[in-house]
DNA sequence: TAACTAAGAAATTCTTAGCCC
DNA sequence: GGGCTAAGAATTTCTTAGTTA
């Protein structure tokens, strides 16, 4: 996923036209249709903008999303679960967000939890599906 | 700081020279040279190339929020785990996925954070004009 | 050697207008 | 209204070579 499907994604979630976000940045609303189609990229200056008014990094927008450990480095708990830190992370912003977030973040960790159970039963089938 | 005194200062930290960091880079040793006089701005993709050599942020580069590296950590006194126990337990099997399933809750869990952040901006520019 | 500067070439983006659904 | 496209203008960057300490 490309820095244009990630502002369209953020943009839509707020159901704001590309008319409507583009005057809150103060650009045209062409430029944002060319961000958006990749094919323009912002300048820096614009493209915080867009990180500020989404609350979001430019890590995220640029897909740089591979770690960067940027992130809050807290004390182990004693309820310490994993040792995957970004695991932890995660756990700790998940904690933080609406009912419906959370149990659409429960549901996928159960799909999850299945598709592993099925990765380590594969040799009791011969084929399926 | 901009751009420029970031990557100079990281590349001292290294001892590397100009030229040498250009090599690393793949890039000519006068571009970096304006890059980091801050007289031209290298494009998105050199930039992740510079924030993965160094492994920092791209928005410790572009100064968009302090991190990494060199500056603390900002602080999150929220401790609390959750109050969901369904959340709890779904965080316990998530800690004995594989790493790749690891992975993918975690990444579909920062996926939701995003949208989370973006809801929360939502209700702040209903009506306008 | 290390780093900076200059100038024409090349590439990218911006602006303005118009088009489609 | 909402979003996309086109073409010339404007701006920025790249390349190559030369300069300075």
């Amino acid at each position: 996923m490309g820095l244009g499907a990630r502002i369209r994604g953020l943009r839509e979630n707020v159901n704001l036209t590309q008319k409507a976000l583009a005057e809150k940045l103060n650009i045209p609303h062409q430029n944002l249709s060319n961000y958006e189609r990749g094919f323009r990229q912002p300048d820096y200056e614009t493209l915080k903008k867009i990180a500020d008014f989404f609350e979001v990094s430019t890590d995220y927008l640029l897909g740089h999303s591979s770690d960067t450990k940027t992130v809050v480095q807290e004390e182990k708990t004693s309820y310490n679960v994993t040792d995957d830190p970004d695991l932890q992370i995660a756990f700790k912003d998940a904690s933080d967000f609406s009912e419906e977030a959370r149990r659409q973040a429960i549901d996928f960790i159960n799909y999850l939890k299945e598709k592993e159970k099925a990765k380590g039963r594969k040799n009791i089938n011969t084929d399926n599906d």
